[in-house]
DNA sequence: CGATGATTTCAGTGTCGACCGAAGGGGAAC
DNA sequence: GTTCCCCTTCGGTCGACACTGAAATCATCG
């Protein structure tokens, strides 16, 4: 007898969360966005993620502050409701992905300086030059491989 | 009155260790690494990274154990010596940013088996269509990238 | 083989951050 | 105004991890 829809994605938010987790997003963040991914409707209040990933009601709404603040989840307040919904934004997956490649890359300013502070002594500098000239390299063609980004399908 | 070349590579190991902190590398690893990059000679023992870095022996042999591991810093041994030598692998660097851009890209794998999960409700798979879109190109474009990347400079 | 000097192991300490749940605050409905 | 939710805030707990320093281990040399 095999198992259920439901209960793979439940598996599957849950490989997902675990892999963020290993990037520093915590447990229940990635949870949320995993959940978010995939749920039916798209919409739910912090109420609903609260019950539907068993979290208590105080981590769901750290949680969600820090993921509507990074913009992969959006906020929306209706009139005449008093709980707000969120929802993916999953438009904003890529402005996530660039930070992380930005990240890599920025390390050049450091070996940058760590250069200048080397300059008169190109014998001792070897070492960082090596790592300098990679980091240059990547700096150089991470925004230009971004250039080439098709956007996504409709 | 100007501050000694020296302290300010202090300060610059620093920044260093800093940076690969946030990254998860402890913070005596990164000062390791930021050392060896830039000490003279390249070759230092065990109990010289630790007088000069003021950190207990203990922490110096685990983090000597972590880099040597990850291929970054190269352990070598002589007859006649019972202090082992260690030194910057720079030539590892390039391995080691390479493994940083696939665990990004790694995603793809995610999000496809997700994508496998919805392939019967293709309205309910739009938003992790659009993020599995993204991984795929990326997951196409990075060892491409890596393709192109030139041979360091002697 | 014993001594010496270096490294690794390991138990203990302190710090940090994720998580919980109760208390507090703010709207909406009545 | 009062009640009822829902959300956020906040103190407290727990576990994980970096770091230390002392003890055990290992290798070399006399």
């Amino acid at each position: 007898m095999s198992v259920g829809r439901e209960t793979r994605l439940s598996a599957w938010i849950e490989r997902f969360a675990a892999h963020f987790a290993e990037e520093g997003i915590p447990l229940i963040g990635g949870r949320i966005l995993g959940y978010l991914l995939v749920c039916q409707p798209v919409e739910r209040t912090a109420a609903e993620l609260s019950q539907e990933l068993e979290a208590s009601s105080g981590s769901i709404s750290t949680n969600l502050k820090f993921l509507v603040n990074s913009g992969l989840v959006t906020k929306r307040t209706r009139r005449g409701r008093q709980a707000a919904e969120y929802r993916i934004n999953e438009k904003a997956w890529s402005d996530f992905v660039q930070r992380k490649l930005h990240a890599i890359a920025s390390v050049q300013t450091l070996t940058d300086d760590g250069m200048r502070l080397l300059s008169g002594d190109p014998e001792r500098a070897m070492r960082l030059k090596t790592v300098d000239h990679l980091y240059g390299w990547l700096s150089a063609e991470i925004p230009a491989l971004w250039e080439r980004r098709p956007a996504s399908p409709k």
